[in-house]
DNA sequence: GCAACAATGTAGTCCCTGACAACAATGATG
DNA sequence: CATCATTGTTGTCAGGGACTACATTGTTGC
């Protein structure tokens, strides 16, 4: 019948590309293995070839959202100039973009259940944080943070920026209120930081 | 065989309570109509009686989530005296207890992917969040918050304790960090309420 | 070049699940 | 006590994940 050939070629990469539109557009419940290999052409006990099982895929996924996230992330940093405080509200408005948009993937992302030996995904959860860990260490040197251990603080912030996105996938608030609640936030945040005595 | 009346008499009940438990255990992806049912010593079609679809049993272990969750905030915040920041850091330990203790309830409360006309979810989410609106109109007239839309400061304080949860279920966070990490997230988000000119 | 062998895809199956429908038993109401 | 609504049971269907045996293609050592 079709001409395609019999070893795709790049199935895993196909896999995951397609698995991330169905999830964005339908939620990682929807995200069926037989569906994505019908939708990417292939029989339905192909993708075990490359996921040994649903949790696999995911697995992937999350690891692939880690990967974009940071870059994304450290794009909106460099992108901003050189103003510490500029970069972090660019930098927090990537994240809270990156969640409003991928909500599903972030929720995967932090799911935590994830099979056992996932040493690639928490490396990959790593590198994004460290991001963050630099905008700390240049506010910290702008004397725009109180010193201390980064650390702490970059935990202080990341919660604060992943409530907000949690607070936009579960509608609490609106797509409206949201920038000005990250304003809120952030001023909160530096505010709160400052003021050490 | 059983002498078990046909009918069960609070089927309804019996099962959110199994569900509960069975979500606390092993999450809601492994939340099975079926198994539910069996577990309750009825048959596989009994439950559709008392929840149409599965999301349906899933939005009423929501609602019942606010409701006990709305009831250990109050409990917390009433039981820490009269002092505002004795009250907040009461409220936001017992908030981030509710969340360590009943991760994938919490999830599922802001999973956002309830029916249509899910008023009483929403309404039992208000209740909720109201106890910590009473929190913040006691400290904007202790003077401990500047005065403002007590909902916008909320929505920080919201946002914070929810990405603290957040950070501990998705172990980004280990247990033993959380204590600190909540005392640095509240001392950060009072020092920067009160610095307002 | 070509014979093994590894890698990758296919087809078939098993069991579980959610949704639905027809039927049975019980409770409520006049 | 007859009728009807409520609640539970049984049977069925389609879809999915995991697993197996088998087919096809790519690779490697000789």
């Amino acid at each position: 019948m079709s001409d395609r050939p019999y070893h795709h070629g790049n199935l895993r990469s196909a896999l995951l590309a397609q698995a991330e539109l169905t999830v964005r557009e339908r939620g990682v419940q929807d995200l069926s293995l037989r569906e994505l290999a019908r939708d990417v052409g292939v029989s339905h006990g192909a993708p075990r070839r490359h996921f040994p099982d649903r949790r696999a895929l995911l697995d992937a996924l999350a690891e692939a959202g880690f990967a974009r996230l940071g870059a994304e992330l450290r794009t909106a940093m460099d992108g901003a100039g050189e103003d510490f405080e500029a970069r972090l509200r660019a930098t927090a408005a990537a994240y809270v973009r990156f969640a409003t948009r991928d909500a599903a993937l972030l929720e995967l992302m932090f799911a935590n259940k994830h099979r056992e030996g996932a040493e690639a995904l928490h490396e990959a959860a790593e590198r994004t944080f460290s991001v963050m860990l630099e905008l700390i260490l240049q506010g910290q040197d702008d004397g725009a943070l109180e010193p201390g251990d980064p650390e702490r603080v970059g935990l202080v912030l990341l919660a604060t920026i992943q409530g907000i996105a949690a607070l936009v996938t579960g509608s609490v608030i609106q797509a409206d209120q949201l920038d000005e609640l990250v304003a809120d936030a952030i001023a909160h945040f530096l505010r709160g930081s400052r003021a050490a005595a």
